[in-house]
DNA sequence: CAAATTTCAGATAAACTACTCTTAATACAA
DNA sequence: TTGTATTAAGAGTAGTTTATCTGAAATTTG
């Protein structure tokens, strides 16, 4: 995938305190619990966004990790960098380390248009849209929509998904 | 990544088969050789691409792989479906299974037209187009020119890389 | 037929990613 | 001051990917 599991773990929590009518402190147990990611997991990655300085932190009751600027202020590409690295805008299609004019890969001229829109679509996207569309009907942010029973496991296990393709 | 290690080197290798005058059997050894790749790796790899169908080979003295069909026959995309599958573009931004019209995540619709151009540029791009190019001066396939020695790679880990960025 | 060359197939090892757990540090409240 | 809730930090575990190695099967050449 084009992004690391880390990495989206990251971008829905932070999609998640966009959503929310203010914004205020938020546990990482809460975040966690509506996502159905680890708690000790999404903390780690968590405090790449702090220390990015895109999260602030409050430790103790009530505390928790609120978004440091506006929602408006914040880009989907502010969140993969800070968890992912640029590489992602940056990198080769084939990974070559120095790909560029002077030394460029087969594909270098079709992929570096197609990386600049990439490039572009994410530092437009803002927290705040996805937060806004997050609250709206029928989009969800994380895998299943509750935590999975048994048998909702069982049924996804045997390919048997609760929503259609594009 | 975009794409895996794996995928790279079975289009590496293929965009190489491409560069060649004539389609004719290249031992797995001599590919491996000029990209610097592993040999064994690359043999396991390229297992993918002729069962795919993409490739056919030959075993015993002057066998080895070739392509199955004419270099315009064969695109960016049939070579990354044979290795990492199709899934790269269908997936979901954020890896969500399911995620379409009928149950979106917040950035489905933007994702989605990205990846179409994305699925575009690949299924257009063919191999003739791309061992065209490896063919041009200044343009190369692999990650080093010859093999690494030492000093070379002392030299590499210390950022002294031997192209420019774009 | 024997020897050399090559792909095919499977086992093993190293490296990386994803995840879990434990212990600290901090802040509030009774 | 003692207890509790919370993030911070880091060590440890499991699974996947990447890479290496060995032997077998196939095919040509002498």
């Amino acid at each position: 995938m084009l992004l690391s599991k880390s990495c989206v773990y990251g971008v829905q929590a932070a999609i998640y305190m966009a959503s929310l009518p203010r914004n205020e402190y938020v546990s990482i147990q809460e975040i966690a619990g509506k996502l159905n990611i680890s708690f000790h997991f999404l903390t780690k990655v968590l405090q790449n966004l702090t220390q990015a300085g895109l999260l602030v932190s409050y430790r103790g009751p009530n505390g928790g990790v609120a978004l440091a600027r506006h929602s408006s202020a914040i880009s989907l590409a502010d969140v993969i960098d800070s968890i992912d690295g640029s590489d992602v805008f940056k990198e080769c299609l084939f990974g070559l380390p120095g790909c560029g004019v002077a030394d460029p890969c087969p594909a270098h001229e079709h992929w570096t248009t197609m990386r600049s829109r990439l490039h572009h679509l994410c530092s437009t996207l803002t927290l705040e849209e996805l937060g806004k569309r997050a609250n709206q009907l029928n989009v969800r942010l994380a895998n299943a929509h509750g935590p999975m029973n048994p048998a909702k496991l069982l049924a996804t296990m045997n390919g048997n998904v609760d929503a259609t393709a594009v």
